[in-house]
DNA sequence: CCCTAACCTGTAATAATTACAATCATGAAA
DNA sequence: TTTCATGATTGTAATTATTACAGGTTAGGG
């Protein structure tokens, strides 16, 4: 088990205490979290920590692909701290945004009308089971 | 062929000499445009438009089915007249988005791990065949 | 032709994100 | 261990996308 220090480091990121309480939140918080919601939860144990410094880092953690990111709900974006591909689902009800485990579909290629791919997203968008009227579900 | 007009009124929607241009001009610009682009084009014929009526219209249009909206780049909405599903390719180089056509991926489905799928959107980002270095095309 | 609901416009408010300058901390080298 | 330069953090201000709202305008049924 690497520690988050050593991750950061393998990734050329110098360390620092927001850089590992931000790395620390993706992992434990897999409900891929927007720059705010991220900001809140770390306000309570590191009040001094800057907006800006979420973005940078997340930035960074992005570029150097510690993290991935998703804007499946069309007005911010949200963090992952799950690399590997895997597909989204959105409920247009409650605004959670799922893990879809069960697809095998293989929409991962190396390009499509001769575009060179380097990166697919799949979102699905719907009623997620718990707002699925009683009686209707599938 | 139908008229912009009578396409308005199928959907319930009343005519207006704004409407129909922007109708029009999503219907002859199939680039997925923002909504600054199609206020910056119309501005053009028509100065007194104001940006909250492309807004206001793009919004009645997508209630109404008459278009449907992509949101691959992250930071902006696009919009286009092609309501059937396809995917979609951005060029993390110049921006541009294209629609995929040879995708045949059985992704439309009613529903993912319990959930009720209403809409899916496939994206692909990568390198678009006229940013690619030459002789590495693919 | 009139009237009203619906539409259009401009301004102002909100929200997400980026720019920037000053301060501070990490970690390599002395 | 101390020093120090580079890079990180912070707060404020600017920018950009979008929404709210109020007042004037128009489509289209009667």
């Amino acid at each position: 088990m690497k520690s988050l220090q050593d991750r950061l480091k393998e990734k050329g990121l110098r360390s620092s205490y927001q850089r590992i309480k931000i790395l620390e939140y993706l992992e434990k918080n897999r409900t891929h979290p927007t720059v705010d919601a991220i900001y809140e939860a770390l306000k309570e144990k590191l009040p001094s920590i800057s907006k800006t410094t979420i973005y940078n880092t997340l930035k960074s953690f992005l570029e150097t692909g510690l993290i991935s990111d998703l804007t499946i709900s069309g007005h911010e974006v949200m963090y992952d701290a799950e690399t590997k591909p895997h597909s989204h689902f959105l409920c247009k009800s409650c605004g959670t945004v799922l893990d879809v485990v069960d697809i095998k579909c293989p929409h991962v290629r190396k390009e499509v009308d001769g575009n060179k791919v380097e990166e697919v997203h799949l979102y699905f968008k719907g009623l997620c089971k718990k707002c699925l009227p009683e009686g209707r579900k599938q």
